[in-house]
RNA sequence: GGAAGCAUAGCUCAGCUGGUUCAGAGCAUCUGCCUUACAAGCAGAGGGUCCGCGGUUCGAAUCCGUGUGCUUCCA
């Protein structure tokens, strides 16, 4: 067989992706076998694969693989989430490059051009996530806006709202201008801003007087209902009951005292403007202050702000402070930095306002979310992120759940002419529930609520409504599935999503929604920055995965991202992941060599090699599985890439390799190809495409890879993994000697050791000459050839060569050695002599020391003893 | 303003319940090899006051305190 001299990912990865998805592996149907279940974090359907999703999913991909090979039935779901605000956006400026208005358009209309939009754009991300080579069930796509979905999320409202828990109220609201929508607390974030601050006079009325406030927001100032100071200033103590007149529009409102002032900051005074900003509201909320509301939702000044109205608030702010100045009213202005909030989604900045919303009250529904973390019934990977999850559900606020938009599960609630509301899964209930109430009324008095609800409201409901939780009657599906088992996301939507799954998980199946979460990293570049669109510093994943394999992306995002950390992304990581690649190809190659020149079938004992080895795998596969266990995953793909390159390719093929021109003993072919197949089972989970390409090349199957077994690995034998090791040590050893001795590899050597394990050397005799180039091993000492002596654990090794040895230079050497020796015995020494670590120390503790001192009195002496050979 | 996390080789980072299988990996560097699987490779090597200071302990990279620097979350 002619196989290329590099690893070629091209056009592999589609074949197996297809061959495995035609086989029905990635399907699942309740068995007797126990579950394992991921249900995928669904990405937006405005989306498009970046490098967030690439390591999400591809962790996703191998705990799912990985379980599989464990002989669990694994089941992963994918889906897309219908994503309100971003999805409504996308559609909006489509239609204005189509010329088209949304506000000219019906609501019916519009949703009509959403969904167009969403079947054409809406899969893609799904798509890609095949290049990458996700495992997913794909008989079970989900979409949070798919019609059973909606219905039950409508159910959930209607169930909350007659539970008490959901409520219509006004309440100051972050408000995103530019969507025109109201937004939850956690959809604003808070960036540092340049801003001015401006202080600015206000005249007591009846009086010559001034006070002096400090704002950021001067365009706000017709909305003023009080300035407000600390009752202790003495600055301010005379101004009871006076009362202040707000400049331009000279209306009159009163001086209040509140501790809730800073004295320290600006002039200590503070203009208070109930309507735009939520610590005013507050203060006017205790104080009973008027609310005078002076933005309209666009962000423009209304009429109740008097002047400028129909300017935009920022244009309006430069006009007030040139207007002030004029007036005579403007003090100073100083340079600012505070925090402004913007739209998560819009980037628009937020205007607290005063607002009718529905709200979610999550007081309840936190106290079993939160004792399920804390108490460990759901695990967090890493648990660090227990503190911010319990500091967050122990300040839980009201979930502001209405949108203004269109896109998304309208709510349901009907509207009476006299503003009674009547909440029911469907017209139907709502217009019966009017009716009962109101025999003379008729349906068309009803009108529905405009507005639709958080995308959220619908995602918190995933783990259980993708099993058809909404289904009458029993549900096999959701027995068998429910509770899920990992939960894979990153810790930037722990409020938003994970919070929400467990509530409402406790809500409605009295159960978790997953027994652990694993937060994976943020990924950023090269300079730590996080990966964004205005940056560009995001690559292109597709083109990546073109240019190197998805096996080679899924290994560079893997390789460096322990749980919960932010991996700094480097391409460099690619190269490691193609030569890795290249590596295992070349063994195949190496291994289909040998495979045309093989001798006949043989009864020989294994080789030492193999016996070795073997060993070395149940050793290294304990480790993995604890690995696994803790979520290590990039551990354990360390691990498993040391096992292959180190382990199989540098030590394990160069011990068995035959002497070039000879054949190999077949039973070695078989147990080298037996061993290799193994490895690529325990890799395949990582680096799905290249494991089942070469485990078809290396010989012909009856099966895949894919659905293979990782059978548990039984205790190593100690002997002979510390055999393998002194071989090792023999080996680099003498090497290192040649090395430094200047001997050229084509030189030869014949080693003379002295050892106490003569019948170890007739297994390792042939390995150790092959692979120093030795002619002959003798096991006695040679005091009169020339050449260099080394000690290697308790063996005493000379190497005879045709060249003169500066004798002093390895004198020093061993003398060096045998120093740090003494000083190391004799801080163990030390050690078991102290009564108190005699008597604290664990046993395991104090054998290993006795070991040791023990290791090392041997060595000091194997080392004095070569030194007075030598001298 | 409140809280959390991080600081280990030139760079990017591992290091789980304190004890040489603990000071490690990859990349970079140096030396020698175009050895018939692999030069995208092989064989070796060098390189670290484990941020400073103090404490707990028989014993600290690891636990506690404190200082400095960086990051993130919340208001």
């Amino acid at each position: 067989m002619e196989l290329s001299k590099n690893y070629q990912p091209s056009g592999n990865e589609e074949k197996w992706y297809k061959h495995w998805n035609e086989k029905g592996y990635f399907n699942s149907t309740p068995d007797e076998r126990p579950a394992y279940t991921i249900v995928m974090p669904p990405p937006n359907v405005t989306g498009v694969l970046h490098m967030g999703h690439a390591l999400n999913n591809t962790v996703q991909d191998i705990l799912i693989r990985r379980a599989k090979a464990k002989g669990f039935n694994t089941c992963w779901v994918p889906g897309t989430d219908h994503a309100s605000i971003a999805t409504e956006a996308k559609v909006v400026n489509m239609l204005k490059e189509r010329g088209i208005n949304k506000n000219d358009l019906s609501r019916e209309a519009f949703l009509e051009y959403a969904w167009e939009w969403k079947e054409q754009y809406g899969g893609i991300i799904l798509q890609q996530l095949k290049k990458l080579g996700c495992s997913l069930d794909w008989n079970r796509v989900h979409f949070t806006m798919d019609k059973p979905y909606y219905d039950t999320v409508l159910k959930v409202f209607t169930d909350l709202y007659q539970k008490g828990k959901i409520y219509r109220g006004v309440k100051m609201i972050n408000w995103d201008p530019q969507a025109l929508t109201a937004l939850s607390d956690e959809e604003v974030i808070f960036k540092e801003s340049n801003s001015k601050l401006v202080y600015i006079n206000y005249k007591i009325a009846g009086t010559d007087e001034h006070i002096t406030i400090a704002t950021v927001r001067p365009e706000t100032i017709m909305g003023d209902t009080a300035i407000c100071v600390h009752p202790e200033d003495p600055r301010y103590a005379h101004l009871r009951d006076a009362k202040a007149i707000v400049p331009l529009i000279n209306r009159e409102i009163p001086i209040i005292f509140d501790d809730y002032i800073d004295m320290e900051f600006g002039t200590g005074a503070l203009k208070v403007t109930p309507a735009h900003d939520i610590n005013d509201y507050n203060l006017g909320q205790k104080h009973r202050l008027e609310v005078i509301d002076t933005i309209n939702d666009n962000g423009t000044l209304n009429e109740h702000a008097q002047i400028h109205i129909g300017l935009d608030r920022f244009a309006a702010r430069k006009a007030i402070i040139a207007d002030l100045e004029a007036a005579g009213n403007l003090v100073k202005i100083e340079d600012y930095k505070n925090q402004v909030g913007v739209s998560e989604r819009t980037g628009a900045v937020i205007e607290p306002k005063l607002s009718m919303q529905w709200w979610c009250n999550m007081e309840e529904m936190a106290d079993p979310a939160l004792r399920a973390v804390m108490g460990e019934e759901i695990k967090f990977f890493p648990p660090k992120f227990k503190n911010l999850y319990r500091h967050w559900m122990s300040n839980i606020k009201d979930w502001c759940i209405s949108r203004q938009l269109w896109w998304g599960q309208q709510i349901p609630a009907w509207y009476d002419k006299s503003g009674n509301i009547f909440v029911a899964e469907s017209e139907e209930k709502a217009v019966a529930q009017y009716l009962a109430a109101n025999p003379q009324g008729t349906a068309a008095d009803l009108s529905r609520d405009e507005d639709v609800l958080d995308t959220w409201f619908s995602s918190w409901i995933w783990p259980m409504q993708v099993f058809g939780w909404n289904k009458e009657g029993a549900n096999k599906e959701l027995a068998y599935y429910y509770p899920t088992n990992t939960l894979v996301t990153a810790p930037d939507i722990i409020f938003f999503w994970v919070a929400r799954m467990i509530m409402s998980g406790y809500e409605y199946m009295e159960q978790k929604p997953f027994d652990q979460v694993y937060f994976t990293g943020l990924i950023r570049d090269k300079q730590g920055r996080k990966m964004s669109k205005q940056l560009g510093n995001s690559p292109d994943l597709l083109q990546l995965i073109e240019d190197h394999g998805a096996d080679a992306v899924r290994f560079s995002v893997m390789i460096s991202s322990p749980a919960g950390n932010d991996i700094l992304y480097d391409d460099a990581f690619l190269e490691q992941a193609r030569n890795f690649n290249n590596k295992m190809w070349n063994a195949l190659k190496l291994i289909k060599m040998w495979e045309d020149n093989q001798a006949a079938a043989d009864q020989g004992a294994p080789h030492f090699a193999t016996l070795w080895i073997r060993e070395r795998i149940k050793s290294v596969s304990q480790e993995i599985e604890g690995l696994f266990k803790e979520f290590r995953l990039s551990e354990a793909l360390k691990t498993i890439y040391s096992l292959i390159w180190d382990d199989y390719c540098s030590w394990y093929l160069e011990w068995i390799k035959p002497v070039y021109g000879s054949p190999i003993a077949s039973r070695d072919l078989s147990d080298a190809k037996d061993i290799f197949e193994q490895l690529l089972q325990q890799l395949h989970p990582f680096m799905p495409f290249i494991t089942e390409e070469i485990y078809h090349l290396l010989n012909e199957q009856n099966g895949d890879l894919m659905p293979g077994q990782i059978p548990d690995a039984g205790n190593a034998d100690a002997t002979l993994l510390a055999q393998g090791n002194l071989l090792k040590q023999l080996i680099t050893g003498v090497r290192d000697g040649r090395n430094k001795n200047q001997l050229k590899p084509k030189d030869t050597v014949a080693l003379y050791i002295e050892t106490a394990d003569a019948p170890l050397y007739e297994k390792i005799a042939d390995i150790l000459k092959r692979q120093v180039n030795a002619t002959e091993l003798v096991l006695s000492n040679n005091a009169e050839a020339k050449g260099f002596a080394l000690v290697i654990q308790k063996e005493k090794v000379f190497v005879a060569c045709d060249i003169d040895v500066d004798a002093d230079a390895q004198k020093a050497k061993m003398t060096e050695e045998l120093t740090y020796l003494k000083g190391f015995l004799q801080s163990v020494d030390k050690k078991l002599s102290n009564e108190k670590f005699v008597q604290n120390a664990k046993p395991e503790i104090l054998a290993n020391e006795q070991k040791k001192k023990a290791d090392a009195e041997d060595k000091i002496k194997v080392l004095e003893e070569s030194l007075a050979t030598l001298s």
